[in-house]
DNA sequence: ACCGCACCGATTGCATACAACATCGTCTCC
DNA sequence: GGAGACGATGTTGTATGCAATCGGTGCGGT
C-alpha cells in the first residue's frame, strides 16, 4: 500500500465518521504532519476526495470538508437507486450459477449475523452487505458503473442506516437481497432493478427520515 | 489557468480524437517535456483522467490510453441516458421561467446552425449542444450529477455523432430539444426524463450502428 | 468616518531531486 | 541446454524547495 492509498483511506475515515465536521479546513502541510508523510500524497488523496465530492477545492485557498445537507443525502440516494438498478440489470444479464451461488452464500452470513436470539452484529453484516453489493456490480461487468457506485456510497453512512433499522426493516432488507438473487438466477433484469431500486430507497427513508423534505400525503381522493 | 488544467485539457482532447490511440503509453517525464510543464500536473491530469476511465493506471507501471470496445460505448451510453435522465427530471421540478426562456434560446441557436440552404456548422451546434446539456444540469441542481456526466460525456465524440447523423436524425435530435423545454415548462419530470432518455439512446444507435450487438428485428408476428 | 491601495502572512501550485519498485536481459549453475 | 538469480534500466512514488497567488490588515487620502 501507497503513501498515497494511507492518505486517502486515514482521511475518507475522518471525514465520514465525523471526526473531520463539515466545513473543516484541510491544509496540506497540517495534514502532512499529522499523516507521517509528504505533501505530495496529502495532494493527491485531496484530489481523489474531491472527485468523490467529499472535500471541495478552492483555487489558491485550500480544502475543506464539504457538508452534507438532507437535501445532498436525497441526491446521493437517488443517484444509487440509478446505478444499482442498473447494476442489477446488467447482472441479471450475465449471471452464472456460480455467481448466483456466491451472493446466496453472503445472505446467509448476513442472517446469522442478525439472527434472532443473539446479539447483533452489525460489523458483520456491514462487511457482508459490502461484499454483496460489490460483487453484483463485478458480475454486472462495468468498470465504471462500478466506479461510480463506489464514489456515491459510503460505508459508514451504510452501517449508520442499519444502526436506525428496525428488526423488521433488517429483515425486509436481507429479503431483499434473497429476492435479487432469485431475480438473477432467473436472469430477470427488469426485476432485479426493481428490487435493487426499493433496497436503496428504503434505505433513504430511514436516513432522511428525521426532517421529511416530501410534500407529506399525497393521497387519493 | 492552471498548469494542471492545461495538461489535463492537452491529454483529453489528444485521447478523444485520436492522436493518442487506445494503448498508447503516457510517461509522465515525457508527457512533461512535451507539454512543457513539470511531472507534478502531469501525475495530476493523468488521476484525474483515470477517474474518468479514459487512462488506466498500472502500479509502478505508468498509464496506458484505455481502450473502447463497442461494449464500453454501449455502457456509458446507457450511463448518458440513465443520468442525464435523471438531471432532466431534477430539472422539470426546478426550472423557472427565465431558464426555459434561456433554453430555448440555446434551442434556436442550435436550428440556425443546421438550418436548410447553408452548410452546416456542427462546430456551433456542437457548442450550443453542451451549453443546453450543461445548462439543463446546472438547473437540475445537483453538483454530483453534474460531474458525474461530465465523466461520462466525450465532446469529441458527440460531434462524431453529429457527423454521423442523418438530415433526418439532425431535426429529430432538435426536436428532442424543445420537446425538452415544453416539458419542463409544464414542470413534467416523467416526460422530460423520458424524452431526455430517448434523446441519447437514439444517439447510440447512431454511434454504435457499424456493429449491432441486438438480435436484430423484433417484429410482431 | 469611509473608501482605496499597497504590503504581509499563509497556503497552494509547480519544479526538481531522490528513493523504491517492476521489468528485462544476461550470466551462472545445475 | 534450461532455469533461476542477479544486476541494469527505466518508470513511478515521495520528499522538499521555491515562487505565484489569495485574503486580510493597516495606512493614507478624500
Amino acid at each position: 500500500m501507497t503513501a498515497t492509498d494511507r492518505a486517502y483511506a486515514a482521511l475518507r475515515a475522518d471525514i465520514l465518521d465525523g471526526a473531520r465536521p463539515a466545513g473543516a479546513r484541510l491544509p496540506e502541510d497540517t495534514l502532512a504532519e499529522e499523516l507521517g508523510v509528504s505533501r505530495t500524497p496529502v495532494r493527491e488523496a485531496l484530489q481523489r476526495l474531491g472527485t468523490e465530492g467529499l472535500v471541495e477545492h478552492l483555487p489558491h485557498r485550500g480544502a475543506r470538508v464539504s457538508g452534507w445537507t438532507t437535501e445532498d443525502l436525497q441526491e446521493t440516494f437517488e443517484l444509487r437507486a440509478l446505478l444499482e438498478g442498473l447494476g442489477a440489470r446488467r447482472a441479471a444479464a450475465r449471471a452464472t450459477a456460480e455467481d448466483v451461488t456466491g451472493l446466496r452464500a453472503l445472505c446467509t452470513r448476513m442472517e446469522h449475523a442478525i439472527a434472532p436470539g443473539r446479539p447483533r452484529d452489525l460489523d458483520a453484516l456491514t462487511t457482508h452487505n459490502s461484499a454483496f453489493h460489490a460483487e453484483l456490480l463485478r458480475v454486472s461487468a462495468s468498470t465504471r458503473l462500478a466506479a461510480m457506485v463506489a464514489g456515491v456510497v459510503h460505508v459508514p453512512l451504510v452501517m449508520r442506516t442499519f444502526h436506525q433499522y428496525s428488526d423488521h426493516a433488517l429483515a425486509r432488507s436481507q429479503h431483499h437481497h434473497r429476492e435479487l438473487c432469485d431475480a438473477l438466477a432467473h436472469g430477470d433484469g427488469e426485476w432485479a432493478e426493481s428490487v435493487m431500486r426499493s433496497h436503496v430507497l428504503a434505505a433513504r427513508t430511514f436516513l432522511v427520515s428525521p426532517e421529511k423534505t416530501e410534500p407529506a400525503q399525497e393521497d387519493r381522493p
